[in-house]
Order: C-alpha cells, then structure tokens, then sequence
DNA sequence: CCATAAAGGTGTACGTCGTACACCAACGGG
DNA sequence: CCCGTTGGTGTACGACGTACACCTTTATGG
C-alpha cells in the first residue's frame, strides 16, 4: 500500500516540492496550521520523510522564504534612485500580501540566508549606485528596516471585519458596549481611528487605506534620505552636532 | 508537606506575584524559556495552579506587557511637541531594552488591553495637542508603528560576539571563511556592514550604535511630520495630487 | 467559635508538537 | 543482477498548554 495513490506509483518528494506545499499550506491555512505532521499529510506522506528533504522546521521556513523571495521584482536600472527604491519595495510589498505568513517569518528569526543576503545586497546597491555614502548608506538601511520587505508594524488592529477566519464572533450588542467603553476611556484613540472614514468621501469600506499609510511613511523617509544626501551629510558631523547640542 | 517550605507557611499566590515573577524569568532566560510549567516551578507550584490567576498563556502574555508599560516614564507637558515625542520613545526604547522579550511579544499578537490603549492614546494626545490635523495625526501614528514602542525590526544580525547565551559556537577559522564568502558573494552589505567600524575613530565594539541608528530614523521621521504639520498637510490632497500625477 | 462556602493548590491525563532512531523499499550505476 | 544510496515508514520520547476532578487553606457571618 505504500507508494500507491490509486494504483499508480507516487511521485517522488523533492526539497522544492516540500517548500511549494509549505508556501501553498501557509498561504491558505495560516502559519500556525503549518505542522510537520500537517505538512506530511498533505503530501500523503509520513511526517518524518520530510526530514529527508530538511534539517528541520527552522529550516523548511528559511527555505520558504527563500522561494518567495524570488518573486519580488529585481531592481531596475536608472537614474532616478528614489523610484527604483520605491518600486522595488512596493513589489515585495506585493509579495508578502500574497504570503502573509512571511512577515511573521521575517520578524521572527535572523534570516541570514542567501537570498535574504542577496535581496539586501542589491538592495543597498540602488543607494552606492545613486551616489549615496556607504556611511549614509548604512543608516539609510537601518532607518528602512522592516520596510524593505514592504511592511510595517501594524499598530491598529485592522482584522475586525475580516471576513472568513476563526476570529471570535462577538453579538453586535457587545460589539457596542465595547465601542462605548474605547470612547469613554480613550478618546484620542477613537478621534484618530475614526478620521480615515469621513474624510473620504461617501467610502465606507475599512476605513483605512494601508497601501496608503505604508507609502505615507515610506516617502516621508525617502525624502528625508534624498535632502541628507544633497546636503552631503555624515554621522560623524551628525554625532559632533548632537555632543554639542546634549 | 504541601505549602510548607523550610517548614515555614509558603505567602499566597496572586496574579501580582505571578505575572512579576514571569517578568523575571522571561528578562533572564528569554522568551522561550517562560512556559507555565517552568513558571509554576520559578515559583514553587504546580503548573495548573497559575490558572487560578490568569485565563491561559496569552492572558499571561498580556499581563506581562501591562506590567511593563507602566514603567514607560508618563508625557511631559510643554510646547515642544518633538520633544516630549522624542523623550516618550526613547523612555519606552530603555524599558523595552530592559526587558527584550516585549519586543517579540508586542510583534507577535495585536494587543489591546487597557494600558497598551492607555498608552497609545496618551501617545496620540501628544500630536492632537501641538495642534495636529485628526487627519495627519492618523498618518502619523502610522508611520511611527512600532517605534512608538522604541524599536524597529532589526535587519542586520548584531548577535554575533554577544556573551553568554546558547549561540552556536564556530570555530574562528570557520568564521573566517564564512566572512570570505559574504565579502565575495555579498559585497555591498560587507562595505556597509562594516562602514561604521572605521569611521568612529578607534572605537572597536560592536562597530554599529544601535541607540543612534534608531534616533536617525526617528528624527527623520519627526522632522518630516513637522514639515507637513507647518505646510497644513492633509490627506485629500495628497490623494489627488497622487492621482494627477500617477 | 465553628460551619461552610469560596479561593487557592494538586494530580492525572489528553492531544498537540518537533524530531531521534531503527528499519524497510525503491532506485540507479557497476 | 547486486548492492549501496536515497527516500519513506513506524515507533517512541520529551516537551508543551490546559481540561477536569479533587483536596486544602482561608475568610466569613451566624
């Protein structure tokens, strides 16, 4: 019975082929479906012949995000450094909206694998090649952080109303009294989580355009580079500045 | 022999206890040695008897950053909006540096109980006060994400050289041919990697000062939001003006 | 002061997880 | 055809969170 789907001969696993299955599983069923032994299943094999294929369960996610990772646009060439920046952020953007999995993936671990190395390698490329310090350069990529991979932390919580999911289904009534509370106790909270919804029109949707805000900061920072490189500055001078300030 | 210790009546278990005690451990041995059982033990009890104090793991977690914030220094008043911003961050950055698994645990799940509300809508407060738009305030809070918690995602791994802990350990030569692989596949992360090594005079250490990179970020950022506050700055327009352009 | 209910602590047990290890099956090159 | 290498199986172990039934301590009010 074994190797037999349906009388015919199974296919042989392969590295690749348990990583595609690993993406295909956590994109649908979410990270923390994502068990060896789950894994297993859906490739109708035993949970340990997966471990022909990987180390272990760090190093199936390492691989998963190498396999995404390839997905993300390359950089383009050119002059303007600011739109290819941008471009190239807004298509891993792209991507891990398809694998929502991978922001936690990311955030969780020091990623230090090829394709991550690679991706930054090109990525700080786009500044040398634009004329940028490799001194301003460096904080250029400590000040993107995360935001390289397109995302940022989300401090609102944006999922009420997410359709489908398991999140907790709450009356409508509770749902109120709650609302009533926040308003009471937070008020500030409630002013700024509401402005997006009226200032926009008839819309009334989420609310709260994350494209948006993700592209807000991110070209708020962009410009905060571009004006430091024009002005040729350095952290050494920035540092002297600060010693005489403080 | 239950209850007693040293032949002594063992003081009562509260949530007080146990979520201070899970503070502790979590800041000494790390986040992923803090399980109920190690818990229970660290205090002298069975595992389940912490359910009598907190509903489950989560509600534990949640405790535990409750219990934290409260050290984050409170908003000082005054005209200087940037300035108490400024001030508020980097109170919380020292407390979240303090205790480095509130990172992960403010990362890893939307939290919204009432002192990360507190503390968010006292945050909000700061900008509503220094004459912010509603609008603008919105984005703003956007923009700052987790750095209104002090950090940022860290991209580079710093690990390396850190003390104690359960790092792999490498022999040097190892270390040396990684280094020659990373310096010939990846060489703009090695020059920028090492850029803050040679100009910090004969400073050896760690080569890269995090405190300031995260300063040069925030700083940016806030002076951006300055600029747009003065040049009345408001969603709508920017939205058309992206629509023209784009 | 004692009965009694509430609150705090225990012990056992279940289902999950990652994965070590010994084993067997299939394949491919001599 | 044989046999070593590679891939898949089965069993088992030690974590984990926590449900549930039970006992012990404490506080309370008649």
């Amino acid at each position: 019975m074994t190797q037999q789907i349906d009388g015919q001969r199974r296919v042989r696993l392969n590295r690749n082929r348990v990583l595609q299955a690993a993406v295909s599983l956590a994109d649908e069923a979410g990270l923390d479906e994502l068990s060896m032994r789950r894994l297993g299943q859906e490739l109708g094999v035993v949970p340990m012949a997966l471990y022909k294929h990987v180390a272990n369960k760090e190093e199936l996610l390492d691989g998963m995000v190498e396999a995404i990772i390839s997905e993300i646009d390359p950089a383009v060439g050119g002059a303007d450094w600011k739109n290819a920046v941008r471009l190239r952020v807004l298509s891993a953007r792209a991507v891990l909206q398809r694998h929502r999995w991978a922001r936690q993936v990311l955030e969780s671990r020091t990623n230090q694998t090829p394709a991550v190395l690679g991706y930054m390698d090109s990525f700080i490329a786009m500044f040398l090649a634009a004329g940028f310090s490799v001194d301003l350069t460096h904080h250029v990529m400590h000040a993107m952080g995360s935001r390289i991979w397109g995302f940022t932390q989300e401090l609102f919580d944006d999922s009420a109303g997410r359709g489908g999911g398991d999140a907790v289904e709450v009356a409508p009534e509770v749902q109120a009294a709650m609302f009533e509370q926040i308003a009471a106790r937070y008020p500030n909270i409630l002013q700024v989580a509401t402005a997006a919804r009226h200032d926009e029109g008839s819309v009334v949707g989420r609310g709260c355009d994350d494209q948006f805000e993700f592209e807000f900061a991110l070209d708020l920072l962009l410009d905060g580079f571009e004006r430091l490189h024009r002005q040729g500055w350095t952290s050494r001078q920035a540092k002297k500045q600060q010693r005489n300030e403080g």
